[in-house]
DNA sequence: CGGCAACGCTAAATCCATTTAGCAAACCGG
DNA sequence: CCGGTTTGCTAAATGGATTTAGCGTTGCCG
């Protein structure tokens, strides 16, 4: 095993030297198409023999260069921090290996300009195609890969200048309403809403959402109960403390927005004895292993990772420039949800 | 804006046939080297004038062929299912990133086959340097890199065929322990070991570190109390129903191995009332925001993923084959853990 | 006004894999 | 034994960027 000599790589023709071929003859056999090209089965044999002792691999440079086919994948988000994100990459990784590419997923923390550089990046590199995950301005980017000639797809915050995958924040949101609803007694509860950014199309999707709910069941909601406080957790947490102090206890219902701001939230709640949850309902719409296993009850909404990217590759193998359609998937319970008894 | 035609992507060639220029002056231009060949600063920016309007990007692949520089940082790791691994990737590609490499993260599930052959997928594509997380058995993987005469650091779990960078996993859990000991009062505590695979380097360092700690206090510990339940939580779960129902309850000092065992001890924990709770500590060698949230004393270990990955390139940027060196980064308490009043 | 240097730029080789066109030898039928 | 086919392989062009060697002009000095 090991390298040759050690110092540079081995290429086609060092097996072709090797072997007494020709360097055309050794990319025949190694792509596997030597025998519509009548190369003899004893003369393939030896290059395959070589290469693997040779331990030959082939450079994805050179053949993408001549292919104008580079192999790989590209995909953009803003950090791996929550399921939702690890979720879609480990999907996008797996979807991406399993069509022949390598995936190239790079974490851009939110930041505008870094996102622009990373795609500018991924494009000098070739990628064949990008997916633009959490971005809340995706249309430079899409922008970006339309004057490269590079189909992609805007996932989770939707653009109208590439066709775009998100979450159904209206139905779900109606959804996790719903389920509030039905568990709590009092006739008129107090609903309150927390996190998210003001103008942002998940939050207001979300609050539409909501808002339905309540309002199918005759309840109206002022302005004053929608808390857009943020994702940072410390203002979530700021923002929850001020209500609780304000309504003197939580809120009978309370919808969290996302599992950011649950994180802040939670922060405040341990400062609060048991006894301040009773009769009280949390749902998020997002979720984590951990947060569905806290002392009250959270109803936790998972977003379809799977079918979000399912739809994501499908756009992309059915790209058609100037076509940007909008895929709207349902999120599902999250795992820990425990069906209310008839 | 826009690009040219919408078919090819732009190259040098375009930029010197529309400037009345040659691609080499081009190359020098849009390198910034063309002080140095003397081209006239009134070409330069005609050339740069082109570039900008025609929206021209350089071809790695093509600089990459020619340099034999590629530009890509690659890592492999488990997945982003928890901090540990989150934080490992982020900092890596923030680390990339500053050091003017595009990083390539994959993330392999804990496969060794796909281990594999993404590192011959990196390798192809002629990764510069390959960073690799979490592998059993990183033996392999290295002999695949030095073959192919490519630096690589393992970080997490250790070879003997490549520098690598762990978690000081005896220090940290013997730190670990003596908090947890510390805390409670009973003279000698039954003290147990959860999670993580018989014959793991993490895993029985951490026993070893865990010994120490007990030993220091006159405790000695039964090989009964180290339950090497795996990572996967249900089998984490089910170790430690047993384990309560055999004792009774729970032990007075619990550690857990990670995360991972941690969120099955949880699906437990939550069906037991409060007070199974009480004079009972619970350290766990991993962090996570709402892990360190729950209604029970938790002490929980953050690995110090930034200087984990700054040695990592270190050891890159002072590569010498042949030389193996072992950092052991000491982990941190986790940011929730507060401090006994003494 | 001849010779040399400085100036501003270009031709061409190179990196490695792919692929088309085509060459030389063997073989076949008549 | 000749023309034609089949067999087995190779030469050479290609893709895009980089870089060395060098070419034609102009300017300056003696």
């Amino acid at each position: 095993m090991a390298t040759a000599k050690g110092q540079r790589r081995s290429t086609i023709y060092d097996i072709a030297t090797s072997t007494g071929t020709s360097p055309a003859t050794v990319s025949m056999v190694l792509n596997g198409t030597w025998q519509r090209y009548r190369i003899s089965e004893a003369t393939a044999t030896r290059i395959l023999d070589a290469a693997r002792t040779i331990g030959y691999n082939v450079n994805m440079k050179a053949r993408g260069l001549r292919l104008a086919r580079s192999g790989l994948a590209g995909m953009i988000m803003p950090h791996y921090r929550n399921r939702f994100f690890a979720g879609l990459s480990e999907t996008f990784e797996a979807g991406a290996r399993a069509r022949g590419f390598c995936p190239m997923v790079v974490s851009t923390q939110r930041k505008p300009e870094t996102e622009r550089e990373v795609v500018e990046r991924l494009l000098s590199h070739q990628v064949e195609f990008l997916f633009i995950v959490g971005v809340a301005n995706p249309d430079p980017l899409n922008e970006l890969c339309s004057a490269a000639n590079i189909p992609c797809v805007n996932i989770d915050l939707p653009g109208a200048n590439a066709p775009s995958v998100v979450t159904d924040n209206q139905g779900g949101a109606r959804m996790l309403t719903d389920i509030l609803l039905d568990r709590i007694a009092a006739p008129e509860p107090a609903f309150h809403f927390l996190g998210g950014v003001a103008g942002e199309y998940a939050t207001e999707e979300r609050i539409v959402g909501f808002k339905q709910a309540l309002a199918a069941r005759g309840i109206s909601l002022p302005e004053s109960h929608i808390h857009r406080c943020g994702y940072w957790p410390p203002t979530a947490r700021e923002s929850i403390e001020h209500l609780h102090d304000k309504l003197g206890g939580l809120p009978a219902g309370l919808f969290i927005n996302s599992i950011t701001a649950f994180e802040g939230a939670i922060q405040f709640f341990r400062t609060l004895p048991a006894q301040a949850f009773e009769g009280r309902f949390i749902g998020c719409f997002d979720w984590d292993p951990f947060a569905a296993f806290l002392p009250f009850p959270v109803t936790m909404l998972r977003q379809n990772v799977e079918a979000m990217i399912e739809q994501g590759f499908s756009y992309i193998e059915n790209y058609r420039a100037g076509d940007h359609p909008l895929t709207k998937v349902p999120p599902k319970l999250g795992p820990s949800h425990v069906k209310v008894p008839a």
